[in-house]
DNA sequence: ACTCGGATTCTC
DNA sequence: AGAATCCGAGTA
């Protein structure tokens, strides 16, 4: 079943490792595809020297700024588009990079894999007929936390903290 | 306006 | 190890 707003207001944080296991679900004109969450990153507000929110509110990352349970979609390396949900409450400035779904590692390709851009930007996962995330009655995966990639400018203790979450 | 560099990926 | 490739953020 859907995951509802209450899912996604609580803290990143909290959220990040929950969404380990859980489906993605695409919907388009040629059908449904799902694929299991297997990494994520998190993202934290102002105070996060590695996030986008870092330079506060832009034209960018507005959306991160709204309430947990919207899409953020942003272009890097003009080239890839990067998948993100946003998490908390209003004005927090959360967000969960989807780094990889079973059998498509790197967040580059996820949303190439499942046409994702620009158009997705503030998406709401909870009323959306075309992108949302749905909860599967497993038992509660084995999770491994490491550094996030990529964020070298980001200085310590950014750098270092275990914010990315993968199965393991 | 102009410069700088990136939450990446693929190829050599 | 380097290329591909462009938009956003910061400075002015």
């Amino acid at each position: 079943m859907r995951l509802d707003q209450s899912f996604y207001e609580r803290d990143v944080l909290q959220v990040a490792p929950d969404l380990i296991g859980k489906i993605l679900v695409r919907n388009t004109s040629s059908g449904i595809s799902v694929h299991m969450i297997t990494e994520v990153e998190a993202y934290g507000g102002t105070e996060d020297e590695a996030s986008h929110a870092r330079f506060g509110k832009t034209a960018r990352n507005k959306i991160m700024f709204d309430c947990g349970g919207l899409v953020y979609v942003y272009l890097i390396y003009g080239m890839y588009w990067m998948l993100n949900i946003v998490t908390g409450p209003k004005d927090h400035a959360q967000a969960i990079l989807i780094r990889g779904v079973e059998n498509i590692n790197g967040p580059g390709k996820v949303a190439r894999a499942l046409g994702i851009d620009r158009s997705f930007y503030g998406e709401n996962l909870i009323n959306s007929t075309r992108l949302w995330i749905e909860d599967q009655h497993i038992a509660k995966p084995s999770i491994r936390r490491e550094p996030r990639l990529g964020i070298n400018y980001a200085g310590e203790p950014w750098k270092s903290k275990p914010w990315r979450f993968h199965l393991d």
